[in-house]
DNA sequence: ATGAAAGCGCTAACAA
DNA sequence: TTGTTAGCGCTTTCAT
């Protein structure tokens, strides 16, 4: 049996209310009536009930976070991010992966209606009309991190996708290559889209003529990323370097042009996004652009903390973290 | 203001008792009392309050996992694979990373006191008796995930690092090679400290003569894979192969050994542990062990969820989880 | 089969 | 400064 208050307050020979009231340091409580609460609860091992504490107070403060059906090193860095800005601030971290079995909507759902967790952060690749609508028919806070902002009022934290990829272009011109190559994710993916856009612009801007073949299509596996180079390696015209849209892609590459006996970068040279952990050690090493993960993680749980404590300003968020282009060997 | 049982009691013109026994589908409540009950609640679109009802229940339906100061794709599959379970079969799943900021001990003593988590899942690589003490100090059950199950009377999860690290040298004298090495991990980890064993042990029995100089030392790293290839390299006497007990040290090999020149597995062979998501696209692709995350996971899940509900055998438990050699090209 | 009422541990409004 | 008390939403006896 857990220690109470009450058995605090019996033994200290004060109120429930004077227990709570020194134990939570607020009020005005006599110094050594707080000093002795304070002993006794130490010597009894007293823990306080969250979930009775966050029952009573009509909220709770545990931060929801809802994983996308995927698992990923880069999941793992954010989970951890958040966890770590959550604890710093007096708040836990309970998540609900979505997969076959639990979709989206009924994990925002849970969210925000069983009064389980204060606030949530939403790993979202993709939004459609349903996932709006769900979004908006609760009134817990939450902040979505996904590849674009551009999906209605909400608060949402993203990378520079655009930005990113479109030096990424820029880079690869002051480097000399002229016929470039994009493998692109997933259709229905932000991020992928949005990197896409920043290649095709830049390469606009730069007048780069993109053969239509030469954007080739991926969905974020290494094993399309393998696919897809092979398809490019097969063109008549073949391209000089392959930016892919994610680094799994880039290192698909790696292996389809291994396979036939050509070499990184002096046959044909690679650059991917994201800076997986691995690709500092491909071989060769893949110029790439890092994702600040860690920092999107604390930005998320840090807005919607605000957001919990209700204490600042109610207008839409939309915060942008940068990435960093990374300058290896594959390119 | 969320639906409670108050107002659909009211609705239905009876009291919140029945309300809650039609909700719970338990007792004894007429057929069409339950159904008006569950229509109405429907139409109101009603979510019990989860911390209420584990409040007043005394226990909590929030499995909580403690995870060690690291991250990687190895957790963020666990992670996935407890959450599922726990799904399943209606709890959630409340992450706690241990760090700088938050010790081990810290949120394994939260875990048992603060009445937030019915059970809970430890990820622990090493255990010391500061952990055991804190582990001994609550009545709330447990379940570990570990490399090794012979750290005191724990309910735990293991994978075969012994047998597999065993199996593994088997596999390379099968294959001919009699010169065998070992990269080890860091040396208070359990999963490294077995494997080196089975490695051992195997060679012992296979008249495999095992040259001090060749038991390298590494702390799971890539770049400690990279830096105990290259002193393996430069032995007077060279393996003919390289056993590294995890894949991230293998493809530090993989760095080492190409950076002069070398070929895998012409001029040197290599193995490693894990199976991680790259080892397959490595080039060559990696001879390594498949651990089975996904099934330790869900194990330790249900094994904690079985003591939560308390109705089984409270008897220890050790379950070691099998691992597969999964035979590539690096050897 | 149903209702009334107690109570889980804590906070907060109100009294003193 | 401290105590008394109501009540958060729900489950669960104990009556009926």
């Amino acid at each position: 049996m857990p220690i109470t208050i009450k058995q605090i307050a019996k033994k200290a020979n004060v109120s429930i209310a004077t227990v709570s009231r020194a134990l939570s340091g607020d009020s005005k409580v006599r110094e050594d009536t707080k000093k002795l609460v304070l002993k006794i609860a130490k010597q009894l091992n007293y823990n306080p009930n969250i979930l009775a504490r966050n029952f009573v107070k009509g909220k709770s403060n545990i931060i929801g976070l809802v994983l996308p059906d995927i698992s990923d090193e880069y999941f793992s860095e954010i989970i951890r991010s958040i966890d770590d800005t959550s604890y710093l601030n007096g708040y836990y971290t309970m998540v609900m992966s979505s997969h076959e079995n639990r979709s989206l909507t009924e994990s925002i759902n849970t969210m925000m209606n069983s009064g389980i967790v204060g606030g949530f952060i939403l790993l979202i690749p993709f939004i459609n009309s349903e996932i709006k609508k769900a979004l908006n028919s609760g009134s817990v806070p939450f902040v979505l991190i996904s590849g674009d902002d551009d999906i209605g009022d909400f608060d949402v934290v993203t990378t520079d996708n655009y930005q990113s990829a479109f030096r990424m272009v820029e880079f690869l011109v002051v480097k000399g290559y002229k016929k470039i190559a994009h493998i692109s994710g997933p259709p229905d993916n932000n991020d992928a889209s949005l990197r896409k856009k920043g290649f095709l612009n830049a390469c606009s801007k730069y007048k780069i003529d993109v053969k239509k073949s030469w954007l080739a299509k991926g969905n974020f596996t290494m094993e399309s990323g393998e696919k897809a180079c092979s398809k490019l390696l097969n063109e008549k015209e073949k391209p000089d370097v392959i930016f892919a849209a994610n680094d799994m892609m880039a290192l698909g590459c790696y292996k389809a042009i291994h396979s036939i006996g050509l070499k990184i970068p002096v046959d044909i040279a690679i650059t991917g996004f994201d800076d997986i952990l691995i690709s500092e050690y491909a071989n060769p090493s893949l110029t790439t652009i890092r994702v600040d993960t860690d920092r999107i993680g604390k930005v998320a749980a840090e807005r919607l903390i605000e957001k919990m404590n209700g204490s600042i300003n109610k207008t839409i968020q939309k915060k942008e973290i940068a990435s960093q282009l990374v300058i290896r060997s594959s390119c």
